[in-house]
DNA sequence: GGGGAATCTTGCCATTTGGCAATTAATTAC
DNA sequence: GTAATTAATTGCCAAATGGCAAGATTCCCC
């Protein structure tokens, strides 16, 4: 076995956490990524274009987004670092997709691509889980996020994101991160004011 | 190979329908499935306990809610004929569900176990994909209604509801819907009464 | 470090939606 | 068929959020 750059090696400790698999496979596995380098303001998928790598990041943060008829982005989610980055109806469907995933900052990861992922899915039982593992995971997170939007108040949402995820307010704009919420940043701006005189 | 029961034949369609089989495949696979009947009212699963069949649901609908804090309903999804109910969360993880799923009305369906289903995933590549299908469109759909909602007005949102789901609205309680597309039901009745007046 | 651009805040007012309670309508049980 | 229950509508007012534009602040580039 050859030996792991420290991207892989995260990756490694990343897929042996997530979902059990002998160390010797999750390395084997983690030799089929190549690295990736995408710099601030850059987009690592453009709508329009099928989402083709399977990006597991290990520094940085980035953002999805669409683009709403008036043309104004709306920020579908954020993902950091130890996270897997795609646009799942595209990459599956392999159709172009509506969304856009861009950086944050300057991240690093490593990636692969469709065809290779489906050949290690098809090979080792254990990648295929921990591929499974992480679509049930999105999914879950999006459901518990669409049952807040519905049923919690913006500054609700506002006070969770804070503390679920405190990083993204260092590395995101407020405007981002307002429609994120699903709000105006003139509403979250007011928000923040409420919230900080409490 | 055994003569199929009319559900068993839907299933076959729509299996071989979504993910490119073998009809004889598909076959095999639908005699695993055992017949399911569930009457109005019913829970296929309550909150606190494990969802462990996966059902492909032949007629009727279903819906599945959450409880809120106040003991308010948050209807979470509606499910209709030739589509696959079950809590994914719960189902995959294999943890208490926080989500109920209710029939609507009486409902028949087939159902297989969380066992069997992984057993024939195994086995066969071209039912993991059938899965994976699944798996993938509830995402992909999930997502857009989670874009809506954050970009749409809740009048917009119904008037899409009427359009994509039209059927729901002989189904299931005007209540019901209106915590689905996240108002009150005094709301639904008020926007109702404005776009039936244009 | 000065100018320009992007971001954030604020004021004013309009619109949307909620809360609650009363009333009407529909459904269900007997 | 009638009473009881549940569902839906409506009125009144309050709260939450949006739209727009003007300032203020921060960031960035040269």
């Amino acid at each position: 076995m050859n030996s792991l750059s420290p991207e892989q090696s995260k990756l490694v400790d990343f897929i042996t956490k997530a979902y059990p698999m002998p160390a010797k496979m999750a390395s084997e596995v983690s030799e089929r990524f190549y690295p990736l380098r995408i710099n601030k303001g850059d987009f690592l998928l453009k709508e329009g274009s099928v989402s083709n790598e399977y990006v597991f990041l290990t520094e940085g943060y980035m953002r999805s987004f669409a683009t709403d008829p008036d043309g104004n982005d709306i920020t579908t989610s954020f993902h950091g670092p130890q996270q897997v980055v795609f646009e799942i109806t595209s990459f599956f469907h392999r159709i172009p997709s509506r969304e856009n995933i861009q950086a944050l900052m300057s991240c690093t990861g490593i990636a692969i691509t469709y065809a290779t992922l489906n050949e290690l899915f098809h090979a080792l039982p254990e990648f295929r889980e921990f591929g499974r593992s992480i679509l049930v995971r999105g999914f879950s997170s999006l459901k518990s996020r669409m049952l807040s939007t519905i049923t919690e108040t913006a500054e609700t949402r506002y006070l969770q994101l804070l503390q679920s995820n405190p990083d993204i307010f260092h590395h995101a704009p407020l405007r981002t991160i307002a429609s994120y919420l699903g709000i105006t940043d003139s509403s979250l701006s007011r928000i923040r004011k409420e919230v900080s005189e409490k």
